[in-house]
RNA sequence: GUGCUUGUAGCUCAAUCGGUUAGAGCGCCGGAUUGUGGUUCCGGAGGCUGCGGGUUCGAUCCCCGUCAGGCACCCCA
């Protein structure tokens, strides 16, 4: 081969594109059931997109480049700024909450690994106009639902699920806010990584005193409803007012308990999540997050849109994919032909056709072998088809004017008036087993 | 962008210490089978051993470079 695909990006033979549809479906599906709505923007933007809110070190990451007006464009790394845009323009006119979801192939321009490409598909939704926690625990339900409609179980991954609020109060109780608020926020993102000891000497760096660390650290140790509230007694933080514990009620009520576990050592990288943060992880972590979300009730207008809160995640193709890779959950391919038609003699071979167009007018999927042969090759190449009906065309049953109709499943087969053929077939195609 | 590691047929892999013509299974094509598929049997095609250079009488094997994959950084859609 001369030619290979760039790195990091995918050929989609028919397999991996029936895969590939496989997962956007489901995709859709959820959505939909939810009352999304799909919308979709354009794959390239005008580079200031995302500096603005990314700042200049982002170029770094992106496909970029001048276009022939003399533009500093780039290939969309993520859906969010442009969401913010069109839903900004439209959002005085439209009754809230919006729910709005898209699947836009992305871009990003760093080495690849194991599930992570400079290219993939992702499921944005994102819910907009409603503050309160039903709206929080309802995104994160159609990211679960997403998964169990794709066949996966609460054994086979869970939601971790944290709020930076609930962090933001904790730690103000011990006088940590401001810049030592996103350091806490970095070092808990960090911590598995980086390891504990290395942790405590980066906060004690950062100014941190010892107890101020000691409960950094005790708090991205919390991993239960009990762990949180003995947590909040210790620093004399109120939680009444929290929604937290509120979204873990409404998604138990929905009967996805078994899919959620309270973990405050999830933050996220992105800087604009102002409360409920969540990852979905496979349960024996040998993967990357699946999907990650949050509330971001701020970012609309920072950047210059409108004032409302806002809650979504993005859920790419790659790692997921991967994940019902190694569940077993690929899809079967679906059958490539319904029925096939072939000629006993040469000399059939016009009636075969006729009868070939007479199904496909009929809205049938058919195939007939264009080199001719032998029958017995012919219905070879209708069983690796996948075929379940053939319609054997041969001159002693032609002058009655009938065909044989074989069911390539049962291997059953009838002669069957040419008249009532499309009728016989449509017949045997819904037939089971 | 940095470091480590791997690279043999369409796919999964083998090839003794550096040794003669690089093999196997699956898949693909053809035949056994001129009005009946899946099974079976037989045959065939398919390789510049990622690419380029070096060492050597001789390199899939050792060395250097490069490209690509994997892992760890960086970063996290």
């Amino acid at each position: 081969m001369t030619f290979q695909a760039l790195p990091g990006f995918r050929d989609f033979g028919p397999e991996a594109l029936a895969f590939r549809s496989h997962l956007l479906e489901a995709w859709r599906r959820v959505a939909n059931r939810y009352g999304f709505q799909e919308y979709d923007g354009p794959p390239l933007e005008p580079l200031e997109l995302y500096t603005a809110k990314s700042g200049e070190e982002i170029v770094g990451q992106l496909f970029e480049f001048v276009d022939k007006g003399g533009r500093q464009v780039a290939l969309r790394p993520e859906m969010t700024p442009t969401f913010a845009r069109m839903v900004s323009q439209h959002a005085n006119g439209m009754r809230k909450p919006i729910r709005w979801f898209s699947v836009p192939q992305l871009f990003r321009y760093e080495r690849q690994q194991r599930g992570r490409l400079r290219e993939h598909f992702q499921l944005n939704c994102d819910l907009v106009g409603e503050a309160g926690p039903l709206a929080d625990a309802e995104v994160i339900a159609l990211a679960i639902d997403v998964c169990r409609e794709l066949g996966l179980t609460s054994e086979d991954f869970r939601v971790r699920l944290s709020d930076r609020s609930v962090l933001q109060a904790i730690f103000a109780s011990a006088g940590i806010d401001g810049p030592q608020f996103d350091a806490a926020l970095g070092a808990i993102d960090k911590l598995e990584r980086a390891g504990r000891d290395a942790t405590i000497t980066r906060l004690a760096e950062l100014g941190m005193a010892p107890p101020q660390v000691d409960l950094i650290l005790r708090t991205s140790a919390v991993r239960s409803r009990e762990e949180l509230a003995a947590l909040a007694a210790s620093c004399r933080v109120p939680t009444a007012e929290w929604g937290f514990l509120t979204v873990v009620d409404a998604l138990e009520a929905m009967g996805l308990g078994p899919f959620v576990e309270i973990d405050l050592s999830i933050v996220r990288g992105l800087a604009y999540y102002t409360g409920t943060v969540f990852e979905l992880f496979d349960r024996k972590g040998e993967l990357r997050a699946i999907c990650g979300g949050g509330r971001y009730d701020t970012l609309l207008s920072s950047l210059g849109g409108v004032d409302l809160p806002a809650v979504g995640f993005g859920m790419g193709d790659v790692v997921l994919g991967e994940l019902l890779k190694d569940r077993g959950l690929a899809p079967t391919p679906p059958l490539q032909v319904e029925c096939f038609v072939a000629g006993v003699t040469v000399g059939d071979r016009p009636n075969v056709l006729a009868v070939a167009h007479q199904l496909r007018d009929a809205g049938i999927a058919v195939e007939y072998a264009l080199g001719g042969g032998a029958l017995s090759k012919q219905l070879k190449l209708a069983d690796a088809r996948g075929a379940r009906a053939a319609v054997l065309v041969g001159p002693d049953d032609w002058v009655r004017g009938d065909v044989q109709l074989k069911d390539l499943v049962q291997t059953s087969q009838d002669a069957v008036p040419l008249d009532r053929l499309v009728e016989r077939c449509r017949a045997l195609l819904t037939r089971t087993g």
